[in-house]
Formats: C-alpha cells, sequence, structure tokens
DNA sequence: CGCACACTTCGTTTACCATCAAACTATGGC
DNA sequence: GCCATAGTTTGATGGTAAACGAAGTGTGCG
C-alpha cells in the first residue's frame, strides 16, 4: 500500500485494498493503523476517503528500504479516457492533467500558498498571484465576496492529486472558457485546449503539456 | 540489534542478544537471518563472531526508519579501563584508539587499500603508502618476505572498528617504540603515548589524540 | 588432553496478529 | 425518502513466526 503512495498521488480504500490484494475489511484496520502511526493521512471527499503518506519523511524511508530490497515499483496506470484525463470541468472548475498542472505551477510561482486562517486543504492567494491574475482579467476582489470558499485543494479523480477548486477555480474556468483557451464539450464533461490555448498557457505560465 | 550497530561497530552474538533481550539461541537465528538478507555481516574472529552493519544503504535505511519513529538512540559506551583503551598492544601491533586512529587515517590518505589478491580483510599498501613508510625507517621489503600475513585488518577489541595487524602492524609497532613515541608499560599490554610522540603522530599523520 | 566459553542447531510451545464475514454507518443520486 | 455504493467496526479463527531449553559444534587456553 505504502509503496504505491509514493508517487505521491492519493488512493481510495478500496483500491488500496486490492493493490494489497486483501479483503476492504483487512485494508480498512490496515489504514487506520497506518493513519494513528502517522504514516499515511486522509482526505474525505464525498464518500471517499483517499490516502496518501503523510510526508516526505515517509517517502525517504520507502526509498530507503526499496534499496535494500533491489526492487524497481511499477508505476501506476490511470485507466481514464485519455481525452477526460487531460482535461475537463470539475462541477464549474478546470479538473484533469490541466488543472493539476495550473495547480502545481501556481504554488511553485507561490501565488498560491496554503491558507493560514482557514483549513488544511484552502489556499490564499498571494499579493503577487492576486495581481498577476487581476491582470489576466480576474476579478479576484468580486470572487472573495462570493458565499462560498474563496480557493480549495479538490483531489482530481484521474490525477490522484490536487487542482484548483472553490470561487478562484470558477473563475480560472470562466476566464479560459472566455479568452478560448479551452472550448466545452457538448455532452461530456472533457474540455479541449485549443491551439492558442496551448500557446497562451506556455507563455503565460510555462505551461508545457503534451 | 541493528540500531546498536549504526555507529560502525562490530558486536558479538552474545552482546547483540543482550541488546535485544534475547537468548542466545533467538539472536543467532536472528542473526543468521539477517546475513543472509544481507543486513549485516560476519567476521569470526577466534572464538567471537562479530556482526556489523553490511553497508551504508543499511545505515541509511535505518537512518530514515528512526527518523519517522522519532527516536534518538544512546551510544554505545564501552566498559574498558581508559589507559587499555587509548593504546595497547594486540598480540605484536598497536590496538585501541590509537590503532583504529592510524587505521582510519592510512586508509583515508590511501596508503592502505583492500586487498585486491587476498581475502576480505587484507590490506595492500599502494606505492604512497610504502614510500610514506620507508621514509619513515620501516623496512616494507622485508616485511613482505616474512612468512605471515603483510596487513590484514584485526577486529579492535575495546572500540570494535579494525586496526593494523599481520607483518606492517608488527613494523608499525616496533618503530613506534624505536621512535620513543610509545612506552610499553612492564606488568601489562597498556602503551603510553609519550610527549614527543603525540607531537610526531600529530605532524606526520596529522592525528589528533585527546 | 580436557575444560570453559562462544555460539549454533533442533524441536517444541506459545502467543499474537492478520484476515475475513457480517453487521453497521455514511454519502450521493434519483 | 430510498437504494446503491464506499467504507468502517466487530468478533472469531487459524496460521505463523518468535522464543526458549537442551544438545551439539567449534575455538582457545592451561
Amino acid at each position: 500500500m505504502l509503496y504505491s503512495l509514493v508517487d505521491g498521488r492519493a488512493r481510495t480504500s478500496t483500491e488500496l485494498a486490492a493493490v494489497a490484494a486483501v479483503s476492504p475489511s483487512t485494508a480498512s484496520v490496515h489504514l487506520q493503523r497506518l493513519t494513528t502511526q502517522r504514516l499515511v493521512k486522509v482526505f474525505a471527499q464525498g464518500k471517499h476517503r483517499y490516502y496518501s503518506l503523510e510526508g516526505a519523511n515517509v517517502a525517504a524511508a520507502l526509498e530507503a528500504l526499496s534499496v535494500l530490497a533491489g526492487a524497481s515499483r511499477n508505476p501506476f496506470v490511470p485507466n481514464t479516457p485519455s481525452r477526460l484525463r487531460a482535461a475537463r470541468t470539475c462541477y464549474d472548475h478546470i479538473a484533469g492533467t490541466l488543472g493539476v498542472s495550473l495547480h502545481d505551477r501556481f504554488k511553485a510561482l507561490v501565488w498560491l500558498s496554503a491558507s493560514s486562517t482557514h483549513g488544511n486543504n484552502r489556499y490564499d492567494l498571494t499579493p503577487n498571484g492576486a495581481n498577476a491574475l487581476e491582470a489576466l482579467g480576474i476579478d479576484v476582489e468580486a470572487a472573495r465576496k462570493l458565499r462560498r470558499r474563496f480557493a480549495s485543494a479538490c483531489l482530481d479523480w484521474s490525477e490522484r492529486r490536487p487542482h484548483i477548486g472553490g470561487a478562484l477555480g470558477a473563475a480560472l474556468l470562466e476566464l479560459a472558457l472566455k479568452k478560448k483557451w479551452v472550448t466545452q464539450d457538448l455532452d461530456s464533461r472533457a474540455l479541449d485546449i485549443t491551439k492558442h490555448g496551448r500557446r497562451e498557457l506556455s507563455t503565460r505560465f510555462g505551461l508545457d503539456l503534451e
């Protein structure tokens, strides 16, 4: 279970049960123990409970042990249709590889930081981030005034890593549609990244999508 | 057991049994397993079998795990009389802190290297090392001709780390006595490092002894 | 040579822990 | 409001591995 989590992605208890080839109940008690021992952390989203490694310490220990064991692990392959995996909507914001990439990029640029006031999986825009997004045409102040969480880490279904949700996520999708960076599929949640969009994402955010 | 070995010192199976608070027989089967799994290596000397960590990999893994456990280990304290621990003879060569320090220093200076032709715990002098020792007044060629092993790793009883044995070790002790770097105690195996010797060891080998 | 010591091998016992099924709780969708 | 799905709790069970004592092997010392 732990080794399957070293890629940084989160997994549900049922998936981890399958990975370990044990029954869901066995997996449950095991994961409970791993949680109390601070090896993994849980993140409940809807009726799914996503488990991921607690921190870099744990990954380091696993790495060191796998060196001893001389094992090479086979990587996780998501079995989501590739069109949906690349980019799609999640309620009213961007998910899929694109969503996760944006999230990672915004954190790397320090536009987004973990919220100090709210819970664990909430974000704040830094002054830099607010300026940059205003410059792109997002009304950050308006988004702040809405009666909903401003920005949150939403766990991505296909990538199993967080993307940006909340009012800010919605504003980003709105912007991307308005600027024709992406177009919405009519009968699915898939998003198409336009040629123009690909260029813009690259120059504005340094995002290089396959 | 493994944690008690992270300091790089070797320990006997009886000591490790005491460390783990189990019977000698239990320790024996456990150590056997650790050996086949390449976590520790054995070195038989007389009727003692010294166990030590197999390599840096193992130490790294233990380190990573202890970070997770948040434990701080209490270090090994040798219970040997300090006079004997500092310097003494082992058969006909130098043992104790001084012996181990010389061994470590010679390896660091690349005067001594693991023997390519003989077994695992044998040494060869490098050309550099031979020159340096000849310059000090050791007849290296004569030592080579003796019908005994030239240089070997002899596990130090108090330090639990190797010092230099064999013909080379004997020649080193002979030199140290002749140059009055050390004087031999009359009724024990203890060696006294003279003031002069301390100075010489410092300038010639960069050895700083307490 | 024989004793003492260091350690290992063997066979047996015991305790524990992983595992599962069944029952239970929680969440989302219609 | 009800069903389906996701996950957890609980209690019983069996397999396994850790542990020990007793007997065996090997090494050094007098």
